[in-house]
Formats: structure tokens, sequence, C-alpha cells
DNA sequence: ATAAAAAACAGGAAATTGCCCCATCAAAAA
DNA sequence: TTTTTGATGGGGCAATTTCCTGTTTTTTAT
């Protein structure tokens, strides 16, 4: 019997290595990697390490998040099977990960039979969705909910997440490696496209949308 | 060799099952009970279950939290000794966990060597702290007596309910029907009692602590 | 290879925020 | 009564944010 390989993408190192433990006290699976956060999981994928069979991606994280991880593997990877994992039935979050091909969206309150099930059925068939999430996607094309048609691109998120704190733009720019002039383009696309006028309203706006998990 | 014995109180099934999965692989100490919340950690000691020598006691929990539980394990079980975990280091409950005797404080971005470690001195002396909590605790000390007891005026509150809004500390002033100095003496209390430096960080904190609903 | 589009960057200026130290006045405490 | 405390308000100033106007560089498409 030939294992699958797994690996797993979390900043919580105890969650993620309990994790870990726990794939591989599954027979049919192993995890070969941990990734702290997405911008290494990219790097990695991107220096042609071999691929996994599966990529369990948590949703919050710093420097990459998981929406943005998973935006990059959707257009770089298509064909990864990736389990999104999360704290929070966040609608907006579970709707941007499955746009974004996420092979499912599961809460970290499962339990391990339910894992070990999600894992089985990805690898057969590259989905698994709970009812929650089916749920959730109901209603969504059921047209009552306002699902918000901006998308931010990477840098604009990346300076969303970083905005919600109390850095100032000029430390921002050195975080992101960008001048300072660059990072004030970026605020005013996203003003402009949340139809805010301050970075409170922006902070606000994040938070509502789930773009940023306080 | 006798081994230590460990429960673990966690709502979210996965990473207890981890977590239980990680400390079972230490030679030296063996995971016996995990519980979903306090409320069944608390009737089962009270049915005289067998005592554990550590307990790892997450903070955010349905039905019975951390803080609720590790006021009744002070008053009920002062002897035991318990590692709470916590996805992040609220300084407020930082303070009341230690005040409450919790032997430690420990994000769940540790690294298994870290857990490993905290078990080990926790056993031995009882009491674990990290660098984070003996700063929390020394800021506190040096900063003023009723710390511990945040509470905002009614004036602070309209504030910063307002504060969180695209309104300028001016609107704001005339909202109130006061001078927009009053406004700025208010902002720096306001600061000062929360810990943060910007107006972000102050929408952020109300956010966090519920002051405000959005 | 070249044109078009985008991303990155800049100068300058007004508005807002954040931070000092200080004044007044009334109520409470000593 | 005297002192202290707290709420209110002020002047001034530096830092930051916000909003304009652009130019240069890189990417993309034809």
């Amino acid at each position: 019997m030939k294992q699958k390989n797994i690996y797993i993408v979390d900043d919580h190192v105890l969650f993620a290595n309990a994790l870990s433990n726990l794939v591989n006290s599954f027979p049919e699976y192993n995890c070969d990697r941990i990734f702290s956060n997405g911008a290494e999981l990219v790097e990695a994928l991107q220096q042609g390490e071999k691929e996994p069979d599966i990529i369990l991606l948590d949703v919050k994280m710093p420097v990459m998040d998981g929406i943005a991880t998973m935006r990059w593997l959707h257009q770089n990877k298509p064909d990864l099977k990736v389990l999104t994992l999360s704290m929070e039935d966040n609608e907006l979050t579970i709707i941007q990960m499955i746009k974004y091909g996420a092979g499912g969206y599961l809460l970290k309150d499962i339990d391990p039979k339910t894992l070990k099930k999600a894992l089985d059925l990805i690898d057969e068939q590259g989905y698994y969705y709970t009812d929650m999430v089916t749920e959730t996607l109901m209603r969504t094309i059921n047209g009552d909910k306002k699902q918000s048609e901006v998308d931010f691109k990477d840098n604009e998120l990346r300076l969303i997440e970083l905005a919600c704190s109390e850095r100032t733009y000029t430390e921002i720019a050195e975080e992101m490696n960008l001048s300072p002039k660059t990072i004030d383009g970026y605020r005013q696309a996203i003003f402009q496209k949340m139809g805010v006028k301050t970075r409170v309203g922006m902070v606000i706006y994040a938070i509502k949308h789930g773009l940023v998990q306080i």
C-alpha cells in the first residue's frame, strides 16, 4: 500500500505538530512537512519541491494567510488537493475558499474520524464538503447573501491585514519591501473598492467581511 | 519510571486529540482523558475521579470557559497544576488566569519542545512562566493597582463606540456636545487603559473585547 | 518588437491624529 | 477650611493620514 503524502500549513506550531502526529497515526497517510505560513509553502513549491497529495491549509495565518495562499494555489497549482481548516465558520471565507478551488472547509473542532473521512474522500474524488459548506453555498446561490463582489489583490489583502494593527504605513511599507508611496497607492485603491474614507473604516470593513481574523 | 497523567480540556476535538497524541509521544507523560469543556472536568472531579498530575486547559470554550474553570479549580482543587492554553496573548486573560493560580499561560503556537519543557517545569516547581507572562505581570504591577479591572466610564465608552466609525474626533466632539480638547483627553485616557497607541489599536481592542458590536 | 496596461514610485499639501504641558471650576475628601 | 480630585477645555507641535497631481518601471498582449 502506498501512503499518501500530506503537507500542513499552519502557524500554530503546537497544533501543526499535533495534527501531524494525528495524520501519521492513520496508516494510509503520512505528513511530510509543516509550513508555518503560506509564503513558505509557495516558496517550496516554486523551488520545484515534490508536491504532496493533499494540503491541510489553515485559514488564519500571518505573512500569507489561507485565502491568499489558496488563490496562489488556484492560479499556479490548480490540481493540488487542499483541505482548508478554520476556527470559525465565516461565510465569506468559506465562499472565497471554495471559489478558489479548495476541496473542503473543515472547522478545527471536528473529530479525528471526520478528518480521516475527509482525507479519504478528498483523495478519491477531490472534494469533501460538509453540510455547513453546502448549506452556505446554497444560500449564496439562492442570492440572499450580499457577496462582496469586490475582490482584492494579494498585495491589497496583505496591506489590509497589516493595517489592522498599530503599524504606520511606513512600517507596513518596510514589512512589504515596498515604497511608502506604493503603499499609499494600494491604500487609495482599497478605499475606493471598500467605499471608505479612513483607515478605521477600512479596518472595520475588513473585520466585518472576514478579510482579517481578530 | 512512573508516568505523569495529563488531562486535556478543549472543545476543539481535533486539536485536543492531536495534542493528546503529542503528549503521549513524550515517554514521561500520558494523557488519560479529554474533556470538551470545563463543566465536564468539574463534574468528573466532583465525582471523585482520580486527579491528574497536570491539566492542559483551553481558555476559550463554550459552556464553561477557561477562566470560570480556573476559578473553580482555584477554590476547590488549589493543588492541581494547570497549564492554560490560548490563541491570543490577551493581557487581561493572562492576569486573571495567573491570579486564579494557573501555573502557566502558553500560546497555542508554541512548539512541542517548549510544551515538553513547560510540562517538565510545571511538574517540578509548579509553574512555568514565559517571558510574555512575566512581562505582562511587570507592566501590570508597574502600571497601577486597579489595572486588572479595566473599566471605562460612560463617556469613554461613548467615544469608543463613535470612534469605531469614519467620524473625525471633531465630529465626535460635536455629537457628544463637548470640546474637541475634552475628547482628546478621553482618548488619551482610553489609550492608556487599553495599552494602545493609535485609533486603529483602540478600534481593534474594542471589537475584540466586545465593547462595540459590528 | 512595440503598444498598452499594470504596478511601483514621487512631490506636495491639507486634514487628522497623537502628545506634550497647562488652566479653570466644582465637587469631594482631608 | 484647605486640599485633592476629576471633569472640562486650551495652545502648540510633530507625526501620520489622506488626497491630489504626476513619472518611471515592469508586465502583458498583439
